[in-house]
DNA sequence: TACTGCATGTAAACCGTTACATGATTCG
DNA sequence: CGAATCATGTAACGGTTTACATGCAGTA
C-alpha cells in the first residue's frame, strides 16, 4: 500500500471507475503511468480493497471497472488520520534559473515565456473545469458546496490549483520584467 | 547527464562544493540524498564535466571539493536553450482532500493544520533566506539584484518561494474556514 | 491512409529512498 | 554519555518512466 495506492481508492470513493479514467484523472494530483497503474489495481482486488466487473463495450475495447469495498474504505479512513508528508516538488526551471546570469538573456526570456504560456493554458483549464465541478454541485459563483458534498474536495483543490497558478504567472510576468532587453511582447501588465 | 547532474552543475557555477555541500543546496529544488549525489559527482568527473580536489581539515573530516570545468560549463549553455520539463508536484494532502467529505470533520481539519503550520515555518525561513542574498548583493529591500549577478537566480528563486508559500498559506486558511465546527485555534484571520 | 482515442497489459531501465558502514568532533 | 554535524561511500529495495505489444473505431 503505497500513496500511488491511496489515492486510486481516493478517486474511487466517487464513483467506480476503470483503470484507464483513473490514470486520467489522477494525473494532476499524484502524476501516473498506466503502466503502474493496471499491476497496482490488479493487487488491490487480491487484497478485496476493490472490486472488479467487466463492463463489455460494442463501439469501444472492453474495460474493468473498479468499484471501492468496505476494506478499501476502512483503509482509506485509516490513511486519512495520519498527516500528509510534505509535498516534494521537482523543477528543472528551478535548476536552470539558479544559473541564467552565465548565459545571454534572450536564451534565459525564452525560457521563462514558455512557461509563462504553459501556467496561462493551464489557468483557462482550471477555471474551465471549476465551472464543472460549480454546474455538478449547483453551487452559484463564489459559493462552495457544503462540507458533506463529494465537490466539496475536488473544489478545494480546483482552488488551490488556481490560486498557485496565478501566483506563478505573476512570477514568471515578473521575472520577464526584470531580464534587460525585454520586447515586451510576452512580458507585457504592469502593476 | 540526467536533470540531477545538471542540477549539480548549475550549483556549481556559482563557488567549488563538496559532495556534502551540494546534497544540503540542492534539497529545495531537486531534493536527493547523498547516495544518490555521491555516485553522480564521480561520474561527472570521469565525463571530464568536473574536477576534483581533496581538501584536508584537522576539526572535520577530509573533504572533496568539485569545481565546474569548460565541458560541464558549455554542457550547461547547452541544456539551458532546451525549454525546461513541466514541473513534477507530488502532495499527498491533495489526494486526502480529495475524500475528506467521506471523514469527520476533526480528522480533515488536523491534516490541514499541520500543513499550515508547514508553510509558515517555511515562510520564515525563507524570509531569512532572503535577508541574507540581499545583505550579500548589497541591495536595499525591494531592489533586485542585476541580472549579470550571480545572486540574480537565487533572488528570482527565493521570491517564487515566498509567493508561492504565502499562496499555500492563504489556502489552507481558507480551507480550515470552511470545514465546519472549527475552534477558530488554528483559523483564525478573516480577511 | 495516418493519427488519435479507448483499453489493457508486461519488461527493462532508470530514478530515488532506506539501510548498511565508518569515524572524528562538538555540544548539551 | 548520547546526539548532532561533518564527511564519504555501497547495496538493496521500491517507485517511475519508457518501450514493447495488441487491436478496434472514428476522424482528418
Amino acid at each position: 500500500m503505497n500513496t500511488l495506492a491511496y489515492g486510486l481508492l481516493s478517486l474511487l470513493t466517487h464513483v467506480p471507475l476503470s483503470g484507464y479514467d483513473l490514470t486520467q484523472r489522477i494525473q494532476p494530483f499524484w502524476p501516473a503511468k498506466h503502466s503502474q497503474i493496471y499491476p497496482l489495481l490488479a493487487r488491490l482486488e487480491k487484497y478485496g480493497m476493490v472490486s472488479c466487473e467487466l463492463v463489455q463495450q460494442s463501439d469501444k475495447p472492453d474495460k474493468k471497472v473498479y468499484s471501492l469495498q468496505e476494506k478499501g474504505f476502512d483503509a482509506l479512513r485509516e490513511w486519512l488520520t495520519v498527516p500528509a508528508a510534505e509535498p516534494v516538488m521537482r523543477d528543472e526551471l528551478m535548476l536552470k534559473a539558479f544559473c541564467v546570469s552565465y548565459v545571454e538573456p534572450a536564451v534565459s526570456r525564452d525560457l521563462f515565456a514558455a512557461r509563462l504560456e504553459h501556467y496561462r493554458a493551464k489557468l483557462l483549464r482550471l477555471e474551465d473545469k471549476i465551472r464543472g465541478v460549480r454546474q455538478l454541485a449547483n453551487a452559484d459563483e463564489a459559493e462552495t458546496p457544503p462540507y458533506d458534498s463529494p465537490f466539496f474536495g475536488p473544489y478545494i483543490m480546483l482552488n488551490k490549483g488556481l490560486m498557485v497558478c496565478r501566483t506563478n504567472i505573476e512570477w514568471c510576468e515578473w521575472v520577464l520584467s526584470i531580464i534587460p532587453g525585454g520586447t515586451s511582447a510576452t512580458a507585457d501588465r504592469k502593476d
